[in-house]
DNA sequence: TAGTATACATACAGATCTGAATGTAAAAGG
DNA sequence: CCTTTTACATTCAGATCTGTATGTATACTA
């Protein structure tokens, strides 16, 4: 029909996208094709290939339009550094749970990226981007668990490396966790006492002797 | 062709099982056609259907035909109830880091089931099985605190569920980081030592006083 | 204001994939 | 030894889905 201004098309491209996000969130990527997004978008799989390559393409591009609680959360955190280096890793996190509960465009996006989709092919382009997210994380953490050791605030017991990839791990869990089940548990209320906890054994000096052999391999 | 006897017939049943492992992980589920499977396993589709009902039953049965890592701890955790239950969720978890390392068919099962699904339609059932496992093992390790805090081998600081959360929350997500990227550490040892890190912390009673509000909620 | 590029819609051609229907030869059973 | 299942293979019909090619009306531009 019609063509349309250049401002009509971006709005047709955002309508073209929230279409995809919900329907892959609700029927998985592959399950859904290019003729569903485009009914419920309410445009012809051309407008689609218009915007789009191909599905990958706007899979990609769907993905992209949001950021990651992990991430918003790691570039806040690279700004804003504190004082105290472990509170800036803490609210850091805490704001990344948060954001998981609040935020619903985010969280469907990580529910797509977590249960939705499967990584092979083009798709793997997005894996890769997350474990790239990761490891800035990871750094970032690492970072500041080395600058608190240096300061005293922390025990030297467990290299920060090491502590710092226990502390992605168990966040990154809580929150993959939560979204098997909203229900089970309150995410920000639970997820920061047990983070408190984590962070409290961390800075104790004297550990209690654990039984079990430290390395057995 | 000709008919084959039980044994055979259990046979390529299981070639068929390994097949679709294979190419599951490989190509992921949806991308997987049962032609592909049928071809890779040696026989037609006629084969597949008369073994499986469909896809979505070929792939629960594959999923079910290995116990997952963090299943089979569980399992052990229970029957084997030490004297001291800090201990054996301790050993639990760390078997089943050392599941996730060596068994390459549980590994690949465990990859399928994280990066290679898409969890929509019949196979939610296999989405709501692992929420189950991580319920009772969720459930046994909250026992396990709970008995060592009676005897006073913890601190009383977190309550027994919360620290079970996150403990649980934790080890998985060490075991998802590391499918993501096995290179990155080593699962077993560094798991080893964080998960010291944290019974640890969960052992002292005197916590470090965080600076952030324990509730601003 | 005429031409061009844009923003789509429509139509076409293949390529699969699935489920069921049917065929079949040998193993099981009496 | 004859019949009935079993354990598949083969074939068929139908339903999609994708990518591309083409049509088209209009916004933009010189």
């Amino acid at each position: 029909m019609a063509r349309h201004t250049k401002e009509e098309a971006l709005a047709t491209r955002s309508r073209i996208l929230d279409a995809a996000e919900l329907l892959f969130e609700a029927h998985g990527v592959s399950q859904t094709s290019l003729h569903h997004i485009a009914e419920a978008a309410g445009v012809t799989r051309g407008a689609i290939y218009w915007h789009f390559e191909n599905k990958a393409d706007l899979f990609n591009a769907v993905m992209e339009r949001v950021t990651l609680p992990m991430e918003a959360a790691l570039r806040a955190s690279a700004e804003s550094r504190q004082a105290d280096p472990i509170e800036t890793i803490r609210r850091s996190f805490i704001d990344a749970l948060r954001a998981t509960v609040t935020d619903p465009q985010a969280r469907r996006v990580f529910e797509i990226a977590i249960h939705k989709v499967e990584y092979v092919g083009e798709l793997v382009a997005v894996r890769d981007r997350r474990l790239a997210i990761r490891n800035e994380c990871l750094g970032e953490v690492e970072r500041g668990l080395r600058l608190a050791m240096r300061r005293g605030l922390l025990g030297k017991r467990i290299p920060a490396r090491l502590a710092a990839i226990g502390l992605h791990a168990m966040v990154e869990g809580l929150m993959q966790n939560w979204m098997l089940d909203p229900e089970a548990f309150d995410l920000v209320d639970a997820g920061t006492r047990i983070l408190d906890g984590y962070l409290a054994g961390l800075s104790t000096e004297a550990p209690v002797a654990r039984a079990g052999a430290r390395k057995s391999a």
